[in-house]
DNA sequence: TATTAAAGTGATCAAATGATCAATAAGGAA
DNA sequence: TTCCTTATTGATCATTTGATCACTTTAATA
């Protein structure tokens, strides 16, 4: 009878091994906080304790290796051509955008890393919100603007007001993540009308409080 | 010369002294997370650390205390009538409603001991949740069918899709705190502008999408 | 097969941290 | 003033936990 298998499955590379051990960690740390411990990390790795710092010097890089792994990967740059590209109705454009924004980003892992983080006081989530910023509120006010035959962005500046009516849609469907993931209310899988309703929502009354805006 | 009045200031009554350290566990906790050391909230009290383990049998036993505080004494019962007084425009109601719901919640410990609580595990905030959901925006839906002739929730319960309408709402407006307070990514401290937008685009887009929900 | 660079481990240290308890002292009651 | 309840404390224990290091084992290479 051959030797249980139990055994004798070390020595990867290094490139493997530190591979292994962040997508370890990105899982455990999502589920138990950032206080979970490196011993009880190395068990689920199956590995000894001592090797993770073998990898990285203290817990600390592997949190910010964690942040990194989470925050990167997921942006296409495509959106952003997406969100302007004005062959296509505005609505289909925010439609297939938030779906696929969605898909990307509302996942276990991802939502509750980023809620971490920032309880930890790290600035990569602020990068973040600069990103939704600077790449989807700023084409979207401006789309909007365009739509309506409003001055454009380089004429007058988008304002705080128009901002904040993009956060509003963005918050109220990032905020159904928050719901799902961090609280565990909502049991639902899929939000796609959810999702759609809010656009429709936002397309059909924001003109008229963007005209009330812009008017002197 | 007297004495540095340093020292001699101990012996609370039992009330005084519990209160006092709830108080204090709160500011703590919402600023450093509850990871927090009972050596260091100790010190800021001026007491013993060993004091804290006479007034709760365990750290958990102040971090649950420390819940109910939060989550407790912010909710006024009126705002429930509030909403639902048809002798003024649904405008009028909402703008008031989240001015002073707002008022009462955008508050550095408040929000951070709540997304804090949702990292735990803890019901709390799945309660409150609900509070929203069963107080708030079921009124709000049945408001706007009100507003608008649609049938009443008596006959026709409210649906999934407008309650994800208001929660889109809503969720928008406690983002600009979650954005505020988590991240630090929003430096402004009056959001009455914001609010009012927002409520104006979702009174002037809700209906729309009310009506094709409605129909059979 | 022998050599050797480096992947991996077990034992252990040191600091942090929740909790306990015998001793102290404040301050109201007698 | 004296007594006595109990709020308060300092010393200390027991665990947890991040980090270190000398030693072991693997597997590519000559």
């Amino acid at each position: 009878m051959p030797q249980n298998k139990v055994k004798k499955r070390k020595r990867l590379s290094r490139g493997e091994r530190e591979q292994q051990i962040v997508d370890e960690a990105v899982k455990y740390f999502a589920e138990v906080g950032f206080g979970g411990q490196t011993r009880e990390l190395a068990r689920r790795l199956g590995i000894s304790q001592s090797l993770l710092f073998r990898y990285f010097p203290t817990k600390d890089d592997i949190v910010k290796r964690v942040y990194e792994e989470v925050y990167l990967r997921r942006w296409k740059p495509e959106w952003e051509d997406l969100l302007s590209d004005r062959s296509r109705p505005l609505s289909d454009r925010l439609n297939q955008f938030y779906h696929e924004y969605t898909n990307a980003i509302f996942e276990f892992e991802w939502v509750r890393i980023l809620v971490f983080s920032g309880i930890k006081g790290v600035t990569l989530y602020q990068q973040y919100l600069k990103l939704i910023h600077d790449k989807v509120l700023e084409r979207i006010c401006t789309e909007l603007r365009a739509q309506h035959n409003f001055p454009e962005p380089a004429k007058t500046p988008i304002t705080d007001r128009e901002f904040d009516l993009a956060w509003n849609l963005h918050g109220g469907i990032f905020y159904i993540a928050i719901r799902k993931f961090i609280y565990g209310s909502e049991k639902r899988d899929n939000f796609d009308a959810a999702i759609e309703d809010s656009i429709a929502v936002f397309l059909a009354g924001a003109p008229t409080v963007f005209k009330s805006i812009l008017k002197k």
